[in-house]
DNA sequence: GTCTATACGATGATAGAC
DNA sequence: GTCTATCATCGTATAGAC
């Protein structure tokens, strides 16, 4: 569907000021002047500055789970498919910096109904990793793990790229992603000795520090 | 130094209301209502507003770093070294949850100096785990990776433990510790396979997906 | 579609009595 | 130390003219 100028106009500084200043901290006012316009013509075009802040987090997304999806389709390889996962999650992070990091610390401005529907998106988001962890599991290629912490983690890790990542900065966005990708893999490729330190741990016999 | 009860008490509520709510969107009415006394009341105590949220980073920063430390002191051995350190961080991290969610996602509440003096704690701190990794590059127990990038990968996926952890749930908190300190030690140890899948790509040899 | 004008509540903070 | 009362400002959102 169309979308009118002033209205992708608006969204993009919003974007932006969202990014910048936070959600909270961003006023109707200021995405007006942002935008060359009055702040009652904002409503002409969303409704509510929740409902501003819903559509983008709402893209964003779909299009992360679409983007990772296709790319997992070229793929069968677990460990291959794995790496491909993070690679295209980490360059989707990079490259739309600034909305990936609103959707995931903007959360709390939306209302319950648009809360929990942007919580089953990342679920089912999470859920394309857990099921490629377990995966690599049973084909006995992954060391046995925590499905869901480690699916956490490396989600986590890889998204904070979006955070401190500068574009004319040291390393380019396939550098970071070959390096986030190679870290993970071998963080779950472990070996007996490392294991046995876990179950010990996880079974109660814990040393500290 | 010694802090009246009630400061005392309008600091927890803070940090409870901070943490549920976020800096924000709690108002100092809130504060009070929780502490149960007026608004005006909580402006004995502190300053403003900010001073109160500054009081919380700077002292949960202060604790953190004193605490890994302290930990730290009590071993010589490098991969151990980082072991202790992940350990001690995630510890205090699920232990002190609150006041780290805090730490970690409102720093946009304060003005410039203070952001730059909670700024330059972190760095500090992520400087401690910065040395820990290069001195195990340089002992050879941990492969040539990018000390910097590993570093926040490393902490981010350990901090993250703080914003879905519960003390009730599935997993305790030494067994999530163990978790991720596996996972982070067999991560950094990897083998020239995957260094030379790092280095193929890091110098723009790249395939994608 | 965009404007001006405005309703209306909430906010952080202060003054001064007790 | 805590209270009541109040200020000044700013927030989101709406009404209605153009």
């Amino acid at each position: 569907m169309p979308v009118t100028k002033m209205k992708a106009t608006i969204r993009s500084v919003a974007i932006d000021l969202f990014y910048r200043k936070g959600y909270f901290a961003t006023s109707i006012s200021d995405i007006a002047r942002g935008s060359g316009i009055q702040k009652a013509s904002i409503y002409y075009h969303y409704v509510s500055k929740e409902e501003l802040l819903f559509s983008i987090l709402e893209s964003t997304m779909d299009d992360l789970t679409d983007y990772v999806r296709e790319n997992l389709n070229r793929v069968r390889d677990v460990e291959e498919r794995l790496r491909v996962a993070v690679r295209s999650h980490v360059r989707f992070h990079l490259t739309r910096q600034r909305e990936n990091f609103i959707a995931n610390s903007e959360l709390r401005g939306l209302s319950e109904p648009n809360y929990r529907a942007i919580v089953r998106m990342r679920d089912a988001y999470e859920g394309i990793f857990q099921d490629l962890i377990r995966q690599g599991i049973d084909d006995g290629v992954f060391a046995v793990v925590d499905v869901k912490i480690l699916s956490y983690a490396i989600l986590t890790l890889c998204t904070a790229g979006a955070s401190w990542f500068k574009p004319e900065g040291r390393l380019s966005v396939d550098e970071i992603a070959a390096i986030y990708e190679n870290f993970i893999v071998s963080g779950l490729k472990r070996e007996d000795e490392t294991i046995s330190t876990l179950s010990r741990a996880a079974s109660g016999g814990i040393f500290f520090p």
